[in-house]
RNA sequence: GCCCAGGUAGCUCAGUUGGUAGAGCAGAGGAUUGAAAAUCCUCGUGUCGGCGGUUCGAUUCCGUCCCUGGGCA
């Protein structure tokens, strides 16, 4: 095997549950190489069973890194990830080692490779208090407002995208400067670290089966238990309870007791509404992989 | 056997004072510049349980039959 192509920097990619861990690790003892893991939940501490964090075997066999790097109630954003992997592939390569990225985020692994406008950073208060009018007065009523100070992004957006609308006003707010503006400035057209994105191809079929059986490992390794500790040490408001089935389960656990729980028909129906969430979130990460080009190698094999 | 309540989209249900019907979820597709496993957008013909009757017209009213709950025997 060759293996060690030119100077771009390798990114395992792909649907939830394909096998990008699997695939990373493969590579990585294949070209003496480490691991940046490109994963908004895997970055939390403590949430381990349900975000699928790599087993010890696979830590053992590849190092990895950006995973458990910071605490649940910190929320680490796209662009603090792009600045700690930025540091975790130069520190990687000044080892003389290859690093390899490997995440299910795809705005993170894009905002590594192109980096995002540096227009300022989240501002808790402005999204408290965009929250707070589009509570009392109404999403369309904050969306007016971005209208205002910048129309060229409200048209770009749906009112209802409250997430976005807040965002490019807080822009606005702190910079005094439109979003669009600083969009047009950037527009990922610089190039800061060329990628070469490899994925494994699956059926949809057995795409689905591996979800189904994935999370069934997850509930016999613990996760409801997991969770219901997440909650009593006081974490049910962080970003990474909004998660994917952390979600279900904080709700869950919410109204029923743990101990009433084992085999009960309601954690029955929760555990189908996860595999649901889990099918639908795969095919939004399908929808940001059609945008690039991949390479799609058969389970099992390795990119020459 | 009798009484009551139901039988409407894959599921849960709404609705039509008679003009062949619509939400949520699921499913499919899409967007994505510091919340991204987040957030948002688009896509809904189904013998309205069967058969008869009344009517210009019935899923809607009437009759009858079948099915599912619940109650009484």
């Amino acid at each position: 095997m060759k293996l060690r192509d030119e100077q771009r920097l390798w990114v395992v990619v792909g649907p939830t549950a394909s096998g990008k861990t699997d695939l990373a690790v493969r590579l990585a003892e294949a070209i003496d190489g480490e691991i940046v893991s490109a994963d908004s939940v895997q970055v939390y501490r403590y949430f381990d069973i349900g975000s699928g964090k790599p087993s010890a075997e696979e830590r053992e066999r590849a190092p990895h890194h950006l995973i458990d790097c910071c605490e649940p109630e910190e929320a680490l954003d796209a662009a603090r990830w792009a600045e700690l992997a930025e540091a975790a592939v130069q520190d990687i390569k000044s080892r003389g080692k290859r690093p390899i990225i490997c995440g299910g985020s795809f705005l993170f692994v894009r905002a590594l490779i192109y980096g995002l406008a540096p227009a300022p950073p989240a501002d808790p208060a402005l999204r408290e208090r965009h929250r707070a009018v589009a509570e009392t007065h109404g999403r369309q009523a904050l969306y007016e407002e971005l209208e205002r100070v910048d129309p060229s992004r409200a048209a770009e957006l749906n009112p209802n995208d409250f997430v976005r609308v807040s965002r490019a006003l807080e822009i606005f707010e702190l910079s005094g400067v439109p979003m669009s503006q600083w969009q047009a400035g950037h527009g990922f057209r610089e190039v800061r670290y060329p990628a070469r994105l490899i994925g494994v191809t699956r059926e949809r079929e057995q795409q689905d089966t591996l979800i189904a059986t994935r999370i069934e490992k997850m509930f016999a390794a613990g996760w409801l238990e997991e969770v219901a500790s997440l909650l009593r040490r006081g974490y049910g408001d962080t970003r990474p309870m909004g998660s994917v089935g952390y979600r279900q389960l904080a709700e869950l656990l919410g109204e029923s007791l743990l101990d009433e729980l084992a085999g009960s028909p309601r954690l029955q129906e929760t555990q189908e509404a996860i595999y649901r969430a889990t099918r639908v979130f795969a095919r939004r990460q399908r929808t940001w992989l059609r945008e690039e080009q991949v390479e799609w190698l058969e389970p099992g094999a390795l990119p020459s």
